[in-house]
DNA sequence: CTGTTAGCGCATTCAA
DNA sequence: TTGAATGCGCTAACAG
């Protein structure tokens, strides 16, 4: 058991002031019941000695600690790392720590992060649109980890847990009624797998709001990818323009992401198909890039913000066990028009 | 002190096993000197229980955990969540958790988490970028706590890191040569404030690479942004459009960073000014959305697996003790011609 | 106000 | 091979 070079301790301090090395901790923790003098004589030796507590050990006596994690499939996204920006901050503002799992949607590797945070007694968990892997969530809920599902549902069985949803029903509704708003009817949909509630609900609310307006859905309109490891989303949403343009001659795309949407729009931008003249294109999530490319892209917007600040501070409410919150938060999207589908 | 409901530990496998503690522990630990018989009924009644091991405790008595800090301006800039994301899958695959600190170039943001790393003992720390306040350099050093610094230079005086650099002086030189190489001459410069060597250096091989090609800098052809916590990157670049055509009339344009280079397309874009045949664009990073742009982004392609791979692995070697490496690696850029400058 | 004492859960040395 | 004992560095009763 190797180790690095010793870091000065409360111990030493304790000897070198000559006092106790509870004394030390009255007064590195600020305790009421310490002289001035003491104080004052402790805190300056351990700024002498460049003391800096050692918080494992804090942690094992308190039998707590100041981390979370925060679960999220991919980092590099824009959508997702814009949640775990939002989260970073309030997490620190707190004086929280935060382990980035980055899942990538894969059940192992989200099975790994899950033990291991559990190992790590962190003292709370944001799970960013939903693990693959379900049983995850009762592993939290039996260890008593308390945790919070943005933009995905944990059912009763799984492990109560506080939620924070966003009406994806509705977004598609969104979408849909507005490419009928343009006159188009021939609308085609192409999405990642389905792999979280947040996209199988977009696909739904496409085929509610298509039924609703007395559209028929063909198949040929319609691609889901099947496995999306060897394509960037982007790519897959090119892919996707391909196969839906080889089979039929949509109005309108829309696709379940903005991710997906940039190649749809690359691709249409290749063919030289005028977006939104031939083609308009819809997409979801309104991330900063939407504004930038050319055309612009009409597309929904999430409350990331306010979802990010719902969700930690639900956390936080139940990891100081204000209350034993299993409320669910339901956000609404609204559409953003620009371009694409002006 | 409260806490949350008791999880079971070692001592409650031994009561119930009817062994002792400490056999539980070489049970766990796999040791070579405990009977099969034994073991298996340790591990029986482990998984029995659900017990998971309290790696708070372990790493107390280890003097050493299994974490590791990333430091990094902005996880929601596409060229840097691209660095958080390789160094997760590195260092996840090495058993090694992830703490992200996310610093937006603010000082104390910086020195708070340096300071709560040491604190939390991480095994090392990997700086992206560098850091604004270069003292912490000097407490991550003196306490002992390895660390590399990716993309920045740390002086010895600093503290003595194994760093991975970039040649950044080259990378613009390339910029300037393409441009000439289309018989453009007039050649504007942007960038976002000079956080970090990286920028510094860019500016200055653009000033270099001018110099060597004979052609003046014109004060009103660059745009150093002064501060830009009101701003996105995208709308900095934007913004420096406005600046440089109001004074000017380039007929290129180099932008710092792809994410300026956006914002600079999106203002031309407006301006219906045609890129590249009116003005020329040149970004640098090579970010995944640099080919999804219309037109499609001239760059600087800088091998960030690698840099991750190199860093990732010279940090564990330290940690390892396997060398005491104050090594530097220096990798080179290359130039992605598309369309903004083809 | 300060010292004494007792662990937190685990790894590890030394005996047996 | 297993048990007993020690301590990692710290907090928090309790006693004085």
């Amino acid at each position: 058991m190797k180790k690095a070079l010793k870091t000065p301790t409360m111990k030493d301090i304790a000897r070198i002031t000559g006092v106790t090395q509870a004394t030390v901790s009255y007064a590195i923790n600020d305790s009421e019941y310490i002289s001035e003098t003491v104080k004052k004589r402790v805190l300056d030796t351990a700024d002498e000695l460049g003391y800096i507590p050692n918080l494992v050990a804090r942690n094992l006596k308190k039998r707590t600690t100041n981390t979370i994690g925060i679960v999220v499939p991919d980092v590099m996204n824009s959508y997702y790392n814009e949640m775990v920006k939002y989260n970073e901050k309030i997490t620190r503002e707190l004086d929280y720590f935060t382990f980035i799992c980055n899942t990538m949607h894969d059940a192992d590797i989200e099975d790994w992060y899950i033990i291991s945070l559990i190992q790590q007694k962190v003292a709370g968990v944001i799970i960013c649109y939903g693990l693959t892997n379900r049983a995850c969530y009762k592993k939290l809920y039996k260890h008593n980890i308390p945790f919070v599902a943005i933009d995905d549902e944990v059912s009763d069985e799984e492990g109560e847990a506080p939620c924070v949803l966003l009406n994806n029903i509705k977004g598609s509704f969104l979408v849909v009624q507005h490419f009928i708003s343009l006159g188009i009817k021939k609308i085609a949909y192409c999405s990642e797998p389905l792999y979280n509630m947040a996209l199988r609900d977009r696909y739904e609310g496409f085929k509610v709001a298509m039924k609703e307006f007395g559209l028929p859905i063909k198949d040929e309109m319609v691609y889901i990818a099947k496995e999306d490891n060897e394509y960037e989303k982007i790519e897959l949403g090119y892919i996707a323009t391909k196969e839906i343009l080889a089979k039929g001659k949509p109005e309108g795309i829309f696709a379940s992401t903005d991710q997906m949407a940039f190649g749809v729009i690359k691709r249409l931008n290749e063919l030289k198909i005028k977006v939104p003249q031939d083609i308009a294109v819809i997409g979801y999530d309104n991330v900063p890039f939407s504004s930038v490319i050319s055309p612009s892209l009409t597309t929904i917007n999430q409350p990331i913000m306010t979802m990010c600040i719902q969700g930690t501070d639900t956390l936080f409410k139940v990891i100081r066990r204000e209350e034993e919150i299993k409320r669910k938060i339901t956000l609404e999207p609204s559409i953003v028009i620009r371009q694409s589908a002006p």
